[in-house]
DNA sequence: GATATACCGATGCGTTAAGG
DNA sequence: CCTTAACGCATCGGTATATC
């Protein structure tokens, strides 16, 4: 343990009585503790409300305790116990560390910051922030949600409450950090505040280097009456006697259930998923086709396709099968996109084109399914009957993308597109080496300054602290641009659109890969998520299958907080269905949810993990992915790879080994995840230009 | 692997109120 | 009124854990 220059030295008065001090373990019973007696309890006290917190954890509402008198110990109590810190199962309400006091508080008294972006963990308790800043922290929480707050960002409705801490206000006066910030601790000024009338936060704004007693300091207080004379130490000290101390485990941390939002669609997965493949098709092979910005917006939407996208798409498509078919269907492709790209854009037209079309060529040329029924309208729809929507073009646009890819050009993209990437990771990996250099001589520019001036007259520390922190940030985002447009660089070359991953319940992640937008949608926009580039999308049942395997992990988020929303009757409702994540908070939120009930369970399910490399990234294509079979076909699509991930496990694996590749397989989850949620962050802040 | 943060026990000193 | 007991507030330093 620490050996502070206090336990040293010669022991002052106050060690002496504490050390003589005998403290009783109190059970916890309004009418037995080690508090005082107060009849009546006294308003004037500044203390009676505190006493709520301590008592060893026990939470009494009036201060009823009998204070021990010394003649009662020696009869009651034989045996010395240390006092301890409050331990957890002193809270059963749950428990937190105060970020002014660092003491273990009742969860019940604590304020949390909700400040989101840079997302504040920090937590202050009821007391610190009445005595520390004059906050009334009951009055945040009674104050709840502004409506339009609780409107658009649903991860406050946890806290229920919106509050930025002192220290997201750069106002917080706790010694951390006072000395981050390169000034002396405050010591104990709330006694002065009080007697002031004050806070200690308005204290400092009067005089910032104002301190009250510091521990370890000697007399800093003159005695009203006689001077205190210090009494010889005891012969035997308490700290003979300690035994090897036994460090408690530490408190293990419910990591809390993200908020599972529908997705208000009606699209099954194979629909959504023609869809994803439709668009990340269209993005990754613009670059040989001629489709305008406003067209790959709406490829975004997934429930609708305007007619106009339509016509655009389909003579594109047609243009890329033209390129590389036969002579005769060359010609009669170009014929029909003559006559398509002087119609209107009627889809029942361009349908009506497609017909002719194949029956010019033939179905051995050129094949592709009826469209959809009509969601609408009351119009049966069959091989050149009516079509209402563009929308019910999707499979027949799935099967001339399908025809596209087997075209020589669309392969020779694959093959320049797998060139451009290697050259865009040589590229990134240098910017940031040149970066990381380029902070490195700053960051060593700036110390030598510090070392040159520190303590001299006119060395201003505030001053440099703050040009240490802004030259910091200025490298860190410069990093952060440079990783994620090349992680666009990446996903727009990408040779095969595939979901992130499966979680251990069976649920499958995506999400798109991103062009560069117009306008970044406002967060209502995105909260609505109607627009499939700008969420996480999640295909599965929120709670965990019946599968022995995965409803342990499940069934607990069942029960959490989060879940306790009222909604009976779930087992009927717990249908496999689309959920959405916009929020990149809420996105990070759910790796750290899935790695909490996942890869912890898997490991202690299935026994010791071997150490090894994580599983790629599947989400992230990297350079040596290009040059494969080409895009996402049905056939091969990687969508079986994935969902089978978990079962189609080597059947000569040893149990360790199918643990470790589950493990694996969840942290590359938990990795992408995280990875996207920062990446989508960034598009939100406008790509860095929104940073300081 | 380095750094930041959380957590915890030890310690100093002032305040409050019961009891002698 | 003085002494004593029992806190209350705050810092420090070490270690575990999380994050970069």
């Amino acid at each position: 343990m620490s050996s502070t220059p206090a336990s040293t030295k010669a022991t002052p008065l106050s060690s002496v009585k504490r050390k003589s001090i005998v403290y009783v373990d109190i059970p916890p019973s309004p009418l037995h503790g080690s508090g005082r007696m107060f009849p009546t309890p006294p308003t004037s006290t500044p203390l009676s409300p505190k006493a709520l917190f301590h008592n060893r954890g026990v939470i009494v509402d009036i201060p009823v305790l009998m204070k021990k008198r010394k003649s009662e110990d020696s009869e009651e109590v034989p045996a010395k116990k240390k006092k301890t810190a409050p331990k957890l199962q002193d809270f059963p309400n749950g428990s937190f560390n105060c970020h002014q006091c660092g003491k273990r508080r009742d969860i019940n008294v604590e304020l949390r910051c909700t400040r989101l972006f840079p997302r504040c963990k920090t937590k202050y308790c009821y007391t610190c922030l009445k005595n520390r800043y004059g906050q009334d922290a009951s009055e945040v929480k009674k104050r709840g949600l502004p409506m339009d707050i609780l409107s658009r960002q649903i991860n406050f409705l946890e806290c229920g409450y919106v509050w930025k801490c002192p220290k997201c206000s750069d106002t917080c006066n706790c010694s951390h950090c006072r000395k981050a910030k390169g000034l002396e601790p405050t010591g104990n000024l709330t006694l002065v505040a009080k007697k002031a009338g004050n806070s200690v936060a308005a204290l400092l704004a009067q005089n910032p280097n104002a301190t009250g007693i510091l521990p370890g300091k000697g007399q800093q207080v003159v005695p009203t009456k006689k001077e205190k004379v210090p009494k010889e130490p005891k012969a035997s000290s308490s700290k003979d006697t300690t035994e090897p101390k036994v460090r408690k485990p530490r408190k293990k941390v419910q990591v809390p259930e993200p908020t599972w939002v529908e997705v208000p669609t009606d699209l099954d997965r194979a629909e959504t998923e023609d869809r994803f493949m439709l668009r990340e098709f269209v993005l990754r092979f613009s670059p040989i086709m001629d489709i305008s910005a406003k067209h790959l917006e709406d490829l975004d939407e997934f429930d609708t396709m305007s007619d106009a996208c339509a016509k655009a798409l389909l003579m594109n498509l047609l243009g890329l099968i033209a390129a590389d078919a036969e002579p005769h269907v060359q010609t009669a492709l170009k014929r029909t996109i003559k006559k398509i790209s002087g119609g209107g854009i009627n889809p029942n037209a361009l349908w009506t084109n497609l017909v002719s079309l194949r029956d010019q060529v033939g179905p051995s040329s050129l094949s592709f399914p009826d469209p959809t029924p009509a969601t609408t309208g009351t119009l049966r729809t069959r091989a050149g009957g009516g079509i209402t929507q563009s929308v019910q073009l999707i499979p027949v646009f799935i099967a001339l993308v399908e025809a596209a890819i087997q075209g020589a050009s669309v392969r020779a993209e694959i093959e320049n597109g797998a060139k451009d990437m290697k050259d865009a990771n040589r590229d990134y990996f240098a910017a940031a080496r040149e970066e990381n250099e380029r902070w490195v001589a700053e960051k060593k520019e700036l110390t030598e300054e510090k070392t040159g001036k520190e303590g001299n007259e006119g060395w201003d520390a505030d001053g440099w602290t703050a040009k240490y922190k802004a030259s910091y940030k200025r490298h860190k985002t410069t990093l952060e641009n440079l990783e994620h447009a090349n992680e666009r660089k990446l996903q727009s070359n990408a040779p095969r659109f595939q979901p992130l991953g499966k979680d251990a319940d069976g649920r499958i992640y995506y999400v798109s890969s991103a062009h560069t937008p117009k306008k970044v949608p406002a967060a209502d926009d995105r909260a609505s998520m109607k627009k499939w580039s700008w969420f996480l999308a999640v295909w599965g049942r929120r709670k965990a299958e019946d599968d022995p395997e995965t409803s342990k992990a499940g069934s607990r988020g069942t029960d959490s907080a989060a879940n306790d929303d009222g909604d009976e009757g779930d087992q009927d409702d717990n249908e496999a269905r689309w959920w959405g994540f916009s929020d990149p908070m809420e996105i990070k939120k759910l790796a750290k949810w899935l790695a909490s009930t996942s890869i912890g369970e898997t490991k202690e399910k299935d026994g010791r993990v071997k150490d090894g490399k994580e599983g790629r990234d599947k989400g992230h294509a990297h350079a040596d992915d290009a040059g494969g079979d080409g895009f996402l076909t049905r056939a091969s699509s990687p969508l079986s790879d994935v969902s089978d991930s978990g079962e189609k496990m080597d059947m000569d694996k040893t149990p360790v080994d199918i643990a470790g590749q589950k493990v694996s397989n969840m942290k590359a989850l938990v990795k992408a995840l995280n990875e996207y949620a920062d990446f989508l962050q960034w598009r939100v802040d406008g790509e860095g230009k929104g940073k300081n």
